[in-house]
RNA sequence: GGACGAUUAGCUCAGUUGGUUAGAGCGCCACGUUGACAUCGUGGAGGUCACUGGUUCGAGUCCAGUAUCGUCCA
């Protein structure tokens, strides 16, 4: 016998309890196994920069369920864990926060210290990343867990980079960036926000010139940036505004330095209505103006220091704060007597996330990937990236995406992989660019020289294969590509050799080792490019990396949680062995699982160096899930104080509570909106969210005040009249003080899951607590009872549909069948049908108190449909544990474990011994044999019955105790069949069949119901109130009449007997007959009611 | 500016290829606690399916337009 289960479920302790023992079993882990096909889920990997949040919680339940599903059905089911270095964003939170606490910047550390202090960050975050993800159950490989800046991703990254500087799809060209001045680097788009500030809108003039001289004429321009005109290459009018057709062609002259610039008409830039009409053009200092530039072939000149200080393209202005420069400038146009007007306006400026400082515009030297076709015609990344999916190797699911990501691909534009960072995969190449110069300002050296001089020294390093050696012609530049460490180490080695202070201008010395000094110092200007590789080059190659790739001949080694203690009984060892059995095994992957916005960034771009490197897409199936947004509908985000920690949701719901819901949301809509509350640290009181005066930040519906900067705290009152208290909450605006209780932030939604959890524990605690005396075997059709072929029905049912549902990724129906099974179903039916069958034999001695007379039977025949029941009842319970697992695996396996203390062996047909885990239990699969709709239909009339009947109990406020009677008027088959369950009637509705057959009259005094094929009569001396029911009824019809007019109206029309499929027609037909005769049911009771 | 999506009960959402009376959970109302579960049970109330047109015998569902909101891309 087991222990007592407890009256609720206790999630913390089966957490703990059960997640242990899975990882100890080795239950996670994912090895090459011939004997099985193997499902791959790659992890989108989250970035180190901070804890997971909702959408995080969201994505890990769903591919965690897809992971458990599968590993169920009998694949060898790889979920690969890891996290993404995510450049800027933890090189940013890294750096801020060392400027807070130490008021240090990233260049009074350095380059390596400041590295170090992110991978101390990292390591921190990772681990607790990690754990947040251990917490929502998720049963990846932790053995096999990657960081995209480990060794095995690294590697992939260098031969990636490699592979494509050697086919020419790398190549480095200018390119407008969003540069924040005062972190010194570029930031990607996504990371900028816009901000309105207060600024000014000034107009000035140029002189246009005839050659140098003025011609009288000026031409008028407004901008909110006047410093920009040290960057000006033209000034701009539309072409066909006529104000300005004469001097299309001509020069103005910039005062402020005396260039001349030419007046250019382009149609995209310059828009007749606004202002002037015409705009000054600064390429290289405003996105517009850069594709302006680029159309009409005009010089790009950067006037700012990457500091933000204007640099000696702006002359006098050198060295002037932006800011400053601007104020000179207006001055000096002021005196030139070109200022025109100046007016307050308000500015949309584009800020800078990390720093939150105005962003520049700004032109740098930047690394792209090809993405065009060959010029062959052959198709080059993007293509291939899309044929793949036009050859359906890769699958959307909802389909609707496929256009996101054809649209983003078809533009075909190249891809920019360089960022101004220290964090990240550096860029392995080398330059020689700093020749001498000649007095004409060109490189002295030569290239052929120089290209001959690094292939023999290559050659002679022997490291041919690992360098590779390009000239770029378009920035007087030699690149030198370099696949590994080795390389890097000899490179630096030939530059040191040649170079020793002491030789600085030996001539001689440069005869000596046959090498010109001028081409000893080009050697010496060797350097290895500061920059390093967007983040998304790393994770585009995640699939194939984190399998071991390049590397064929070694399986990759694994790290993680649990790797020392496993055994690779089907594989060799990590760095021994003569090949790679994971890599080809797990890729390509079955289905990658990730949120709508990245698929461009990421999934297309995993999709195209798959292809590139394995020959191979990386995933079948990409599912795209919802997004989480707030009650308001908005984004959640730490900045707006919206977001929360999944792990405060499991505090409180308990982790089974929270996949079962989100699962609940994950549908094929876009976003799902999920209302917060605070609860109160003292009563657990919830406190819903209002939104601020702003309408973007929220806070506590309760508090009056508007939230401020950090030095205010302010705390939020209990709404509870019991309670009162006060506390901090969760928000971005400060951090709470040391000791004090936080209201942290939950979500009511998340009862559903909680409840029903609740409610199934409970079911299987009846379950277990009436198996005493359970004995395995074989149940015959014969044995089965009305309910228990019922419930075998629907449960196979129930099994097809949510088979087939996870199989497209329709999570939130799945959830709604097995919640709608095991609760309506199960538990307000089944089980309360078998009861009087379970407690029979306890109840032997007294046969027939619970039973009718006329359905008592044997002892004997007693215990063995009490067997029968328990029999059934378990096979039920133990399917639909394993169907539940992948939702809700903590209370599963608590159950199960459970269950196989009193039931370690069952099964309906053929009993056999139960897995050890449910986690590695076989996924249901029963008979379609089991279905049986004409049973169903009839349990729907019985259903319908014992509902009227409790209604009837309902509306006459009769207690559930008192028993009554109850005569049915049917045709004699539905008769026999209602005979035969009469016990239920009793059991479920406590309600004795007194009587049923067509000839069955209504008794006086009773109250009645109408079925289509049934009229039921509740005798009721003394209880009823014949006006009351008389009311009842006169609505009942009248409700009846409406449909029937519906039905008449339709089927009056000629054109829907005519046009209307004949099924339909025939459908309406029997639908009306049926009502005409519940009409006159009514009606007659009506008539007997009604006032004589 | 382009693309995608949303608008159904007080709230959060389902609603298959158009076809009987539009559903669920929460909340609300009434009743109920020795018998698995009050994180529960039984019964009930609650909807002009955003708006305007159109297609059709028939529209929550298809088409066009309008409004509001959201996301991605420029």
């Amino acid at each position: 016998m087991t222990t007592e289960l407890a009256k609720q479920y206790q999630p913390k302790e089966a957490q703990a309890r059960w997640f242990k023992f899975w990882e100890d079993n080795g239950f996670f882990n994912a090895d090459p196994n011939p004997n099985k096909k193997p499902h791959t889920i790659m992890i989108p990997l989250p970035n180190v920069t901070g804890a997971l949040h909702m959408g995080h919680a969201l994505n890990g339940t769903l591919q965690d369920l897809i992971t458990r599903y599968r590993r169920m059905q009998g694949y060898e089911a790889l979920w690969m864990p890891g996290t993404d270095h995510a450049g800027i964003a933890t090189q940013a939170v890294v750096e801020r926060r060392m400027f807070e606490e130490e008021g240090l910047t990233r260049h009074d550390v350095g380059r390596d210290a400041l590295v170090r202090r992110i991978w101390r960050w990292k390591d921190t975050y990772e681990q607790r990343i990690l754990n947040q993800l251990k917490g929502i159950g998720a049963s990846c490989d932790w053995r096999r867990v990657r960081f995209t800046l480990d060794e095995v991703c690294s590697k992939a990254v260098r031969r990636t980079f490699f592979q494509f500087f050697k086919d020419g799809l790398i190549y480095r060209g200018k390119r407008l960036v969003n540069w924040d001045t005062f972190l010194q680097t570029a930031v990607a788009d996504d990371e900028v926000f816009h901000e309105e500030v207060d600024g000014h809108f000034w107009t000035f003039r140029y002189p246009v010139m005839n050659g140098d001289q003025p011609t009288g004429e000026f031409i008028q321009f407004s901008t909110t940036r006047p410093e920009t005109m040290l960057g000006d290459t033209a000034v701009c009018v539309h072409p066909t505004d006529e104000r300005y057709q004469h001097l299309i062609g001509k020069q103005v002259q910039i005062p402020l330095n005396g260039r001349l610039i030419p007046i250019i008409a382009d149609a995209l830039l310059a828009k007749k209505e606004l202002g002037t009409g015409c705009v000054k053009v600064t390429p290289a200092h405003d996105p517009n103006d850069y594709a302006c530039g680029l159309r009409n072939g005009l010089p790009m000149i950067n006037i700012l220091n990457p500091n933000g200080s204007i640099n000696d393209n702006g002359g006098k202005y050198e060295g002037l704060d932006r800011f400053d420069a601007r104020k000179q400038v207006v001055e000096d146009m002021t005196s030139l007597g070109h200022f025109l007007k100046v007016e307050d306006r308000k500015i949309e400026l584009a800020h800078s996330d990390r720093s939150k400082t105005a962003v520049e515009p700004y032109l740098s030297a930047q690394w792209f990937v090809k993405m065009s076709d060959h010029e062959s015609g052959r198709p080059g990344l993007a293509q291939m990236a899309m044929n793949a999916v036009t050859e359906k190797k890769v699958r959307f699911f909802p389909s609707r995406y496929t256009s996101t990501y054809m649209d983003w691909l078809g533009e075909k534009r190249d891809w920019c992989i360089s960022r101004q960072l220290w964090w990240g995969h550096r860029i392995p190449v080398w330059q020689l660019t700093h020749g001498v110069r000649g007095s004409d300002g060109n490189c002295i050296w030569s290239e052929r020289e120089v290209l001959h001089l690094l292939t023999a020294w290559i050659s002679e390093a022997g490291i041919s294969d690992e360098v590779e050696v390009r000239s770029d012609t378009a920035n007087e530049a030699i690149l030198i590509c370099t696949l590994s460490d080795r390389a890097d180490q000899l490179l630096t080695e030939l530059r040191d050799t040649l170079y020793s202070p002491s030789r600085e201008g030996d001539e001689a010395y440069g005869a000596k080792s046959g090498i010109g000094w001028h081409l000893i110092q080009t050697i010496l200007s060797l350097e290895q490019d500061e920059d390093v590789l967007d983040t998304w080059f790393s994770s585009a190659l995640w699939p194939h990396a984190t399998l071991g790739w390049p590397d064929r001949e070694h399986n990759p080694p694994m790290v993680g949680s649990g790797a020392s203690s496993s055994s690779q009984p089907m594989t060799n060892d990590q760095g021994q062995g003569t090949k790679n059995e994971v890599l080809p095994y797990f890729y390509p992957g079955n289905v990658l699982i990730t949120s709508r916005d990245i698929i461009t960034l990421w999934v297309a771009r995993m999709v195209l160096t798959g292809l590139y490197n394995m020959g191979d897409v990386p995933f079948q199936h990409v599912h795209v899930h919802p997004k989480i947004l707030d009650g308001f509908g908005q984004t959640m985000s730490k900045s707006k104080g919206n977001g929360c920690d999944p792990v405060d949701l499991i505090d409180r719901y308990g982790t089974d509570a929270i996949r079962f819901t989100i699962a609940s949301f994950a549908g094929e809509t876009q976003d799902v909106r999920l209302p917060m509350a605070y609860e109160c640290p003292h009563c657990q009181t919830l406190v819903p969210q209002a939104l601020d005066d702003d309408g973007v930040m929220v806070k506590p519906a309760t508090l009056k005040t508007k939230l401020r900067g950090p030095s205010d705290k302010p705390r939020l009152t209990c709404p509870n009249a019991k309670c009162k208290k006060t506390s901090q909450f969760s928000t971005p605006q400060y951090e709470p003080d040391t000791g004090e209780p936080v209201a942290k932030m939950v979500s009511e939604r998340f009862e559903y899951g909680r409840n029903f959890c609740n409610k199934f524990w409970n079911a299987a605690r009846f379950a277990i607590m009436n198996l005493e005396g359970f004995t395995p075997g074989t149940v015959t059709e014969a044995d089965l009872r009305m309910e228990d072929r019922w419930v075998l029905s629907r449960l196979s049912k129930t099994v097809a549909e949510v088979t087939a549902l996870l199989d497209r990724y329709q999570f939130d129906q799945a959830t709604r069948a097995l919640r709608d099974f095991t609760w309506n179903e199960f538990c307000d039916w089944y089980l309360e049908m078998i009861k009087p069958r379970l407690r029979s034999q306890a109840a032997a001695s007294d046969v027939g108190e619970s039973l009718r007379d006329s359905h008592s039977v044997s002892q004997s025949d007693t215990a063995t449909t009490k067997q029968i029941a328990q029999r059934v009842l378990v096979a039920v319970l133990d399917n639909l544990i394993r169907m539940l697992q992948p939702f809700a695996p903590f209370i599963c396996e608590e159950l199960w474990q459970r269950l196989n203390e009193i039931a370690p062996t069952r099964g309906l047909f053929e009993p056999t011994a139960a897995a050890k885990s449910v986690m590695i239990a076989s996924w249901p699969s029963l008979s379609s044999s089991l279905h049986d709709e004409k049973l169903e239909a009839r349990f729907s009339r019985l259903q319908e019955t014992v509902i009227a009947v409790r209604n009837i109990r309902a509306v006459y406020n009769i207690s559930p105790v008192e028993p009554i009677k109850l005569h049915l008027k049917c045709a004699s088959g539905v008769a026999s069949e209602m005979t035969d369950c009469a016990d239920q009637f009793d059991n479920l509705a406590k309600a004795v069949l007194a009587a049923a057959g067509a000839e069955v009259e209504r008794p006086t005094a009773s109250a009645s119901f109408t079925l289509t094929d049934a009229d039921g009569y509740v005798p009721l001396e003394g209880l009823i109130d014949v006006k009351a029911e008389y009311e009842r009824q006169l609505k009942e019809a009248e409700k009846i009449r409406n449909f029937i007019r519906g039905h008449e109206a339709k089927l009056s029309n000629e054109s829907f007997v005519a046009r209307a499929p004949e099924a339909v027609v025939t459908q309406t037909k029997e639908a009306l007959a049926g009502l005409k005769k519940q009409l006159e049911s009514v009606e007659l009771i009506i008539t007997q009611l009604g006032p004589k």
